[in-house]
DNA sequence: ATTCCTCTATTTGTATACAAAGATGGCCTG
DNA sequence: CAGGCCATCTTTGTATACAAATAGAGGAAT
């Protein structure tokens, strides 16, 4: 167990992403290091970390709290997703080896396996969600672009983002599904602005399904 | 002198990007506590936090070196930076005011002002790249994407691009002063498009001076 | 009753002490 | 003499102690 600090970060934004800590709430040092039966020392770096990363805010001599967002933030990260990620397919495509072809149309068979089962929600969207996470990763992967996924990451690192398919509609995970096989088509055929574009409408239909379902909170 | 460890962060920060410390140089806590009069809890949170912004690269137990980039890097860095300047200057142009439309139009009678004097390159370079910064700084304000902002933020923390117009050949700056002019006419003309052109040749141009000069070396 | 002030309790920021992990150098063995 | 192993020394990681700052409650003045 080398080092303490990197736990608790792991622990408490694993808290974070997951709902588990609602929005704003206090994070106090303290309280954190009690719980967690450690002393504040690592729970502080934990906390700078987080903050450094956006799930947290922190004011000085204040403390930390967790984040929060707006619909106006929701835009702009999926504005910026849909530019960054779409960049990503954009060099990903002409780099695409066969297997890796291979690997991200096995991602869609299984996604669309998993979508025609008669699993609950509860069951599937997990893994569904995952398995996106998985394609989405691979593109970024193939792309070599070690800063293009950090800073897709970190945008990406927010609560509702990481739970896009728990707001979709059946309509938009198909749709969700059909864009998936077609950025692997286009990238199949060599084609760098197809499956650019489509990959940049696929987070832009994305934005919509969240807001819609954000706005109507 | 309300935090300690942000002046730190602020001091260790202004002593690599102006090269002050050189590449891969080691960063030990306690050498540095020392060296500024103070314990090594702050200087710890300074390192972390710079190496989430990625100036610094630490491994555990072994601590904190200056991170260093290669030409891989930098032609990622410009790549990424092309892409989001050119987004913000869309975002920009059409929430341009008059005020800031004039506000970007002094900065550039000022840079070809500065541009012609007889002061030695030595004098006029910082405070050109200065106002460059402003420039680039002040389409990025406009465009009102906080996020957008960060993310080119982290891209330009490095040395050498913050240098940029130290390896300029007056070919290259020239052109980079009409750039300059050009997005500004642009973005008055409402022509989002444009603009949003000009902005990624304009970073794409300074890649291939920083390329180029780098690869001299 | 409301507002402002002060005092206290809570919480963050920094320093120091201690434990654990790595690096270094010398010594022993082959 | 070369190579590997052990001891030691340096450096990082964590805990605790103390100082400074803020928030909150309660009381006094208007």
């Amino acid at each position: 167990m080398a080092k303490i600090a990197s736990t608790v970060y792991e622990q408490i934004r694993t808290a974070i992403l997951s709902g588990e800590l609602s929005n704003s709430e206090r994070l106090v040092e303290e309280d954190l290091a009690v719980s967690l039966g450690i002393s504040r020392t690592p729970v502080r770096e934990a906390l700078r970390r987080l903050a450094a990363e956006g799930l947290v805010d922190v004011s000085p001599n204040r403390g930390a709290r967790v984040a929060e967002w707006d619909a106006d933030d929701l835009r702009e990260i999926f504005d910026l997703r849909s530019i960054l990620e779409s960049h990503a397919c954009e060099l990903a495509t002409p780099r695409a080896s066969a297997a890796e072809i291979e690997f991200l149309e096995n991602i869609c068979d299984e996604m669309e396996a998993l979508a025609k089962t008669a699993l609950s929600s509860e069951q599937r969207l997990p893994a569904l969600a995952a398995k996106n996470r998985i394609f989405h990763g691979k593109i970024i992967e193939i792309s070599n672009s070690s800063r293009l996924g950090l800073l897709i990451e970190t945008l990406i690192h927010v609560p509702i983002v990481m739970q896009t398919y728990k707001v979709y509609s059946p309509e938009a995970l198909e749709r969700s599904l059909r864009h998936h096989r077609e950025i692997v088509t286009a990238m199949k055929a060599g084609d760098e602005v197809w499956a650019a574009s489509v990959m940049r409408a696929h987070v832009l239909a994305a934005r919509e399904e969240v807001l819609g379902q954000n706005e109507a909170d």
